[in-house]
DNA sequence: TCTCCGATTAGAC
DNA sequence: CTAACGGTCTAATCGGAGA
């Protein structure tokens, strides 16, 4: 019988929020742009231009100002809403391609081509179609595992000359050898910072190095994620597609305030939006929280203040999905934790304990209580209608300090009529 | 000694 | 003018508590 070779793809949208942006603004074409964290924090996209500028991912956007203005860089904040948009827009595109996808981040998605024939001009029609109906520039690599299709889509991004698509099962075992060896660790999917810093002390330096090194010293050294990840190197596919999305384990609504917090009704406040969206979430998914856990946070980077991370967890008697109830228990937790003097920088709400709704833990001395979905029912459907906000959970985002800020936010282009570009 | 659990670590994007 | 550094999620591993 005949082995069919996998052939996975990896498609990755370019840039992906600075080219959401661009759709809209092809003025900015040219212009070395990013796009910034919640908070206009750090950078989290880059247009080509300014990477060539030295602007690093991540990067606290303060540190780049002056570079910013030597060079006219043009720094946007994010919008989520408009980039979600988008990338349904692709993923639904993809999935024309392929029965077989995995939606793998807002702007990757492993695409199943295995048994096709002509990969190369099929890559090349996913990068003309995405382009053509959506103006998004994607690349894509092929591999026999995820790992060395993701290896592929570096490849593909980074040389121009692959026209943005590389496929690694065309290669020779020279090739791949010579190709590898040519590859820093860092490069490979699971393999950070701290890692390839502790492989180099093992001699581990190239893709190449780890694919040849030493099984059980590997595993000894540096755990089974890492021996998978060498399988995967090898064309041992250890890492299987996930067509459907998994149930969260865990659901966190946290955010940084755009300006310090040292009162309790301001705190209670930001929680009770971060109540509400955690609940939101888990509704959506359809299941219900056991455990509630709400923590403050100082802001670490000032060493001249003084430091508070309390954090408190509550197990519910019995799960919920209730953004009324969880919302008492976030302001009891608050207020148990709350300490005057301190200037708080941030807080959030942790959800787990996590289970589909309607399964309960059976008590045999308490049978649960018959549980009224009908508000929170009534709740998602008038915020679906007309709009996330329309209905609130207590003071929910009266107070104005802790928002966060957006200074340079674009219009929603594709979710709002109002911000519908006139022509 | 074994198992369970929470906390910590590392990674991705 | 000055200060300004994201948010969510998973899996593995570690270390202590309790059986």
């Amino acid at each position: 019988m005949a082995v069919v070779l996998p052939q996975l793809a990896l498609v990755d949208c370019n840039n992906f929020y600075v080219s959401c942006e661009r759709l809209f603004r092809p003025d900015l074409k040219a212009v070395p742009l990013v796009v910034l964290s919640n908070n206009d924090g750090c950078v989290v996209s880059r247009s080509n231009e300014a990477k060539a500028l030295g602007i690093r991912m991540g990067q606290p956007w303060f540190e780049c100002k002056d570079l910013a203005e030597q060079h006219g860089i043009l720094a946007l904040s994010s919008n989520y809403a408009l980039y979600a948009d988008i990338s349904n827009r692709v993923m639904r595109i993809l999935s024309e391609f392929s029965p077989r996808t995995e939606v793998y981040s807002i702007d990757e998605c492993f695409v199943d081509l295995s048994g096709m024939p002509d990969l190369r001009a099929v890559s090349y029609r996913i990068r003309e179609t995405v382009l053509k109906w959506t103006g998004m520039p994607v690349c894509v690599g092929i591999g026999p595992t995820k790992t060395l299709a993701k290896l592929a889509n570096h490849v593909a991004k980074k040389h121009p000359r692959s026209r943005g698509v590389f496929n690694y099962n065309d290669l020779s075992a020279a090739q791949q050898t010579r190709l590898l060896s040519r590859i820093a660790v860092d490069e490979v999917w699971g393999v950070g910072r701290r890692l390839s810093v502790r492989l180099a002390e093992h001699g581990i330096h190239t893709v190449q190095d780890l694919r040849l090194a030493h099984v059980p010293s590997l595993r000894a050294g540096f755990g089974v994620v890492m021996e998978k990840t060498q399988r995967e190197l090898n064309g041992l596919a250890c890492i299987d597609m996930q067509e459907v999305e998994p149930d969260k384990q865990q659901i966190i609504a946290s955010r940084s305030f755009g300006s310090m917090v040292e009162t309790v009704d301001v705190l209670k406040d930001a929680v009770s939006v971060f109540v509400a969206n955690a609940c939101a979430k888990l509704r959506a998914q359809g299941s219900h929280a056991s455990v509630i856990q709400v923590f403050l946070m100082t802001n670490r980077f000032r060493k001249d203040l003084p430091q508070y991370m309390p954090s408190l967890v509550v197990p519910l008697p019995q799960p919920t999905n209730d953004s009324l109830v969880v919302n008492r228990w976030a302001d009891y937790l608050v207020e148990r934790m709350f300490r005057l003097g301190y200037q708080y920088k941030k807080a959030g709400v942790m959800l787990s304990g996590i289970s589909p709704q309607g399964i309960y833990q059976t008590d045999w001395l308490e049978p649960p209580q018959a549980v009224d979905t009908r508000l929170m029912d009534a709740l998602d459907g008038l915020n679906k209608r007309y709009g996330r906000g329309t209905v609130k959970v207590s003071t929910q985002g009266a107070y104005q300090q802790w928002q966060m800020k957006q200074e340079n936010k674009s219009p929603d282009y594709t979710t709002d009529w109002h911000a519908m570009p006139v022509v």
